[in-house]
DNA sequence: TAGGCCATCTGGTCCT
DNA sequence: AGGACCAGATGGCCTA
């Protein structure tokens, strides 16, 4: 435990210190960009703990920038995950806005992860029902060409709800993740019930409705999928690490 | 005050 | 060799 970047950690760099190593605040965002920007000449080498003697050519000052740098890019490479974070959830169809508390990052991915199958589900119900509109024949109107099961179970201006969906907010406002071996407060999706929505009386009344008018989408159009929300945050098998 | 969430640091491992 | 990725540790902040 007691390594050389170990002596160097004991001396807490101040935060100006560290932001002034990169100004992280400039970034631009682009999440690939640090994985694309520099060519590497690609050979492989036996790993070995090459490190250690390096560390001992190392100045003290030298290991600190050196530090100072790795320490740099960690941070930025959070951000990035952060802000590539901030971008799901602003898709997410969850209330957003000033008086609603930001998802954290579990209740984040649970929620994206319901989203997903909610839609999937969706899709197929849609699929199912045209099928049954255009009659049983193979050769109705409704083929499920990879070409037309990429088409429109949705129309393309759907965006996410400016409210909390039905099909949502259940799983994560009030009902347990199906996920059940989450905390509750994780399960809950937010730092206490109660706490995310300070009008989540209104919100949870307007589920059937969307931004003022029926909504278009399937799950308010028909009974919701009988496997979905209820199994929609079980856990995969490798979610259990 | 305990628990949850988060940012940051750090060392190790893997990849190019 | 250098960078990305990962996980553990730590401390701060916030809320019930």
């Amino acid at each position: 435990m007691d390594s050389d970047a170990s002596l160097i950690s004991s001396q807490p760099s101040s935060p100006d210190l560290f932001l002034s190593d990169e100004p992280t605040s400039g970034f631009s965002g682009t999440v690939s960009s640090t994985q694309s920007e520099c060519g590497r000449g690609a050979q492989g080498r036996p790993r070995e703990p090459l490190r250690a003697k390096d560390k001992k050519q190392m100045s003290e000052s030298e290991l600190q920038q050196l530090r100072l740098k790795i320490n740099s890019r960690e941070r930025k490479r959070m951000h990035d995950l952060n802000i590539a974070m901030d971008g799901l959830r602003e898709v997410m169809p969850y209330a957003h806005g000033p008086s609603v508390r930001k998802l954290s990052k579990i209740a984040t991915l649970l929620l994206a992860r319901n989203y997903i199958l909610m839609l999937t589900s969706s899709l197929e119900e849609m699929k199912r029902l045209l099928g049954e509109i255009y009659g049983g024949g193979h050769h109705s109107s409704f083929h499920p060409s990879p070409a037309c099961q990429a088409g429109p179970a949705l129309p393309p201006s759907h965006g996410p709800h400016p409210l909390p969906h039905p099909a949502m907010v259940p799983a994560v406002s009030s009902a347990p993740l199906a996920g059940a071996s989450l905390s509750p407060a994780v399960a809950a999706g937010v730092r206490g019930p109660g706490s995310l929505l300070k009008t989540a009386g209104a919100a949870a009344s307007g589920f059937q409705q969307w931004a003022g008018m029926p909504c278009p989408c399937t799950m308010c159009q028909v009974p919701p999928p009988p496997h979905v929300p209820s199994a929609g945050m079980t856990r995969l098998p490798s979610d259990s690490k």
